[in-house]
DNA sequence: CTGAAAGCGCTAACAC
DNA sequence: GTGTTAGCGCTTTCAG
């Protein structure tokens, strides 16, 4: 195991005092006045000897760790990854690290999981927060420690969030079912008090009752396997046949859907139109494409990451929060077809 | 910003020594033969107060991260998003976190994401290794850093890994469109000279000339823009009218023959059979749900992280790599239904 | 059983 | 311009 040379030795080597390497290593020789022939020849040995500072005992200097804390509701979900690749890429390119957790939407876990970043010293939390979490992220407010919630926010809690307009992105989903002639509706979802959720059935609602339809929402409880889902979206179908079209609360439930359809051996949209929250490679491909709401998954990333370099970035801590709302795009395909 | 508690700061509080504090905490009381009613009135004024041991500190002492790094091709990808969820659960439980990383196949960036885990003490690390990563990858271990690669390996290099048994299945996999009648198989992939990829190619070849048939192989060079590959194998399959059946190198590239199969409107199975290497949602619910060769997901998350906290628990650094190879599944389905 | 003290490697006042 | 030095918060040896 090859000792790792610390900036004691490199000062040494060079018959320079510690400080000096440390000042020409930050940047700080212009400011130092440090010679440059000193500058260029501690930076030559430097990199000859492959020598890298210990990020470690920096960190704990100076209190910063350079890594950001990422915690999505699971990585294996493809909205999710896909957010989190493109936050990664991000990070990378500002010199910062990204340690994440997938928190399961489980308040318990995401409690221990919060304590164990800060922790860890992360210099900033990007958070899609479950149920519950209001304390923990206040807390972590209040301490001063940038945090940017996204997909879902914390009305109760005063901070930056992104997010995309749920409530119209449903309501203009289910408005376009109308228009093309389907009246008995049914909305299916995981149960949820998350404002994301609350929103999406909102605006589902909201366009019901503009037509004087009765809306007709099923809301299934989260179970990890999939079988219990798609059975209880089958059993939902069987018991409501007059039902025409379906609208899906996120892309997990759109997939059993999808599976419960096929099961089932339904056409659409002949017998049931539908359409998804969130786009997703299958809905493209499956015998008959799916309707989906797709939401600007770079725009998101992308605004997420902005703004929390920015509050990494500056010092003024109260230089008021960011609630950014994007649009959706309602991409039409064939299981919204017109009902004649 | 309220001022974090140190040890020193209990210690003055209870009138006890930081070392009592620190071995108290650190379950060597026992050992140290500290009173038990001692022990319990820290570890209670402990919990009153929340003191939480400042890691950075600790690890800098002791030389240990509890970080585990993981580093995957694109965590966007389904297959590794679900491994990276797999090993994340596994680490938390055992007291590691993850720190990941997306490395794009791509040399140099793989190198520098090396440097950063590196430098950030890392205490152990998973990766799927891109090409002409070599020398890192035994500089690492030279150093008595314990590595675990997946999904590829590389021969040049001995250090422990997990993989599937690729030859074989695509061999099998071959073999089975051969019975069902095919003749014109063809093998569409991406460029790559990693082990799986080779393995892959080859085991397709071998059940080929079994049967005096002659491979048909099209390799792609890898483009993050998906349309350009789609654009290829559109392209192939138009120069190619006589292929009857297609086997796919990996998800990715079997996401683009369906979709350039629905752009040209070819009926599956009867102008061309697919299978695909890899299991993906899309492939159940395909107009023609596809045959796929599945890799044991949870078993190379669970081969991966045991190999790998094994390591990490004992300190015999040389009791020899261990190299573990698993088996697939062929999931039939009506993509390779008998031609006849 | 408990305490003093020496660092882990780095930064940044503060001298010179 | 450069060197000295005091910590950051923790573990651990060595004395009592």
């Amino acid at each position: 195991m090859k000792k790792k040379l610390s900036i004691v030795d490199i000062a040494n080597s060079l018959n320079v005092s510690k400080t000096t390497i440390s000042f020409i290593l930050n940047g700080r020789a212009k400011e130092k006045r440090i010679s440059a022939e000193l500058v260029e020849r501690v930076l030559k040995y430097v990199d000859e000897v492959g020598y890298k500072p210990n990020s470690l005992a920096k960190s704990l200097r100076t209190g910063k760790s350079n890594i950001i804390g990422l915690m999505v509701e699971d990585i294996s979900n493809p909205f999710f990854a896909s957010i989190a690749r493109l936050i990664e890429d991000r990070a990378y390119k500002n010199g910062y690290k990204i340690i994440y957790c997938s928190t399961d939407n489980d308040t318990e876990k995401t409690k221990d999981l919060i304590s164990m970043f800060r922790d860890r010293h992360v210099d900033g939390y990007i958070i899609a927060p479950p149920e519950g979490i209001e304390d923990d992220i206040a807390s972590l407010i209040k301490d001063g420690l940038p945090v940017v919630l996204f997909d879902r926010n914390l009305p109760k809690v005063e901070t930056d969030f992104v997010v995309v307009d749920n409530l119209f992105s449903t309501y203009n989903a289910t408005r376009h079912l109308i228009e093309q002639g389907y009246k008995n509706i049914a909305l299916i979802t995981f149960h949820s008090l998350q404002t994301q959720m609350q929103a999406r059935v909102e605006g589902y609602a909201q366009a019901l009752n503009e037509h004087a339809l009765t809306p007709n929402i099923r809301e299934i409880v989260f179970n990890p396997d999939e079988n219990i889902t798609i059975q209880h979206v089958q059993t939902f179908l069987n018991d409501n046949k007059h039902i025409d079209a379906v609208i899906c609360g996120n892309n997990h439930v759109g997939m059993c859907l999808l599976k419960a359809i096929n099961h089932l051996g339904l056409q659409v949209p002949q017998n049931l139109a539908i359409i998804c929250f969130d786009d997703y490679d299958v809905f493209e491909l499956y015998s008959t494409s799916v309707t989906a709401i797709a939401q600007p998954i770079e725009a998101i990333a992308d605004n997420v990451i902005t703004v929390l370099l920015d509050k990494l970035n500056t010092t003024n801590n109260h230089s008021g929060y960011q609630s950014i709302t994007l649009k959706t795009e309602l991409k039409i395909r064939n299981s919204s077809k017109s009902k004649g």
